[in-house]
DNA sequence: GCCAACGTTGGC
DNA sequence: GCCAACGTTGGC
C-alpha cells in the first residue's frame, strides 16, 4: 500500500468556503478551476485517493487553516475549461487533449479550533510549510507528514 | 484598498 | 530566448 500523502488546498471562503464544502451531496466536491501548471501537474500526477487535505481558508480574516478532507477522485479533466459560460473557462484547452484537471475532495473533520497563518508562522516546527513562506500563491501544495502532524497536534492544543 | 510577489504573454 | 508589461493572488 501506498504512503499516503499530505496537501494543503487554499480557498477563498467568499468564493468556496468549509462550509460550502460541507453542505455538498456526500460532503464532496470537484476542486475545478485551477489554473495553474505547477498544481495541475500535483493534481494529475501525485494525488492519490485517501491522501490527506488541510483546507486553507485564503483572503480571509484571518487566513488559516480551519478543516481536514481527503482525495476521493484521482485526476481527471477539468470540463470547466470547455465551457464558455463557466468562470473557468479555457478556449485554448482542447477537450480531446485536456490541459486542466481536478480531483475530487471529501470533508473529513472541522479542526477543534482555527489554526491561523499567523499561528502558522509562529510555529518553528513549520518554518519550511510552504504556507508560511511570503510569496507563495500555489493553491495547492504539498505538505510533509510532520508538517501535517504539527497542525493537526496545533488544533489540539489550547490557543497560545 | 494597497501593493509585493509571482506566473503568463507577447514583442522583438 | 529575453524580458517588459500585464493580470492575479493573497497578506496586510
Amino acid at each position: 500500500m501506498p504512503e499516503p500523502r499530505y496537501w494543503l488546498f487554499k480557498s477563498e471562503p467568499s468564493s468556496y468556503s468549509w462550509d460550502d464544502l460541507t453542505a455538498e451531496d456526500g460532503q464532496t466536491a470537484e476542486w475545478d478551476g485551477v489554473r495553474n501548471y505547477q498544481a495541475r501537474n500535483f493534481m494529475r500526477d501525485d494525488m492519490r485517493i485517501g491522501d490527506y487535505v488541510l483546507f486553507y481558508h485564503s483572503n480571509a480574516k484571518p487566513p488559516g487553516v480551519i478543516g481536514t478532507a481527503r482525495i476521493v477522485r484521482e485526476g481527471y479533466p477539468d470540463d470547466s475549461a470547455w465551457n464558455p459560460d463557466s468562470r473557468y473557462y479555457d478556449a485554448k484547452s482542447d477537450p480531446a487533449n485536456p490541459t486542466w484537471m481536478m480531483v475530487d475532495i471529501k470533508a473529513e473533520r472541522r479542526l477543534p479550533r482555527f489554526i491561523s497563518l499567523n499561528e502558522l508562522k509562529a510555529n518553528p516546527a513549520l518554518a519550511d510549510m510552504m504556507v508560511t513562506k511570503r510569496g507563495q500563491r500555489l493553491s495547492v501544495q504539498p505538505v510533509t507528514a510532520a508538517e501535517w502532524a504539527e497542525v493537526l497536534a496545533m488544533a489540539e492544543r489550547a490557543a497560545p
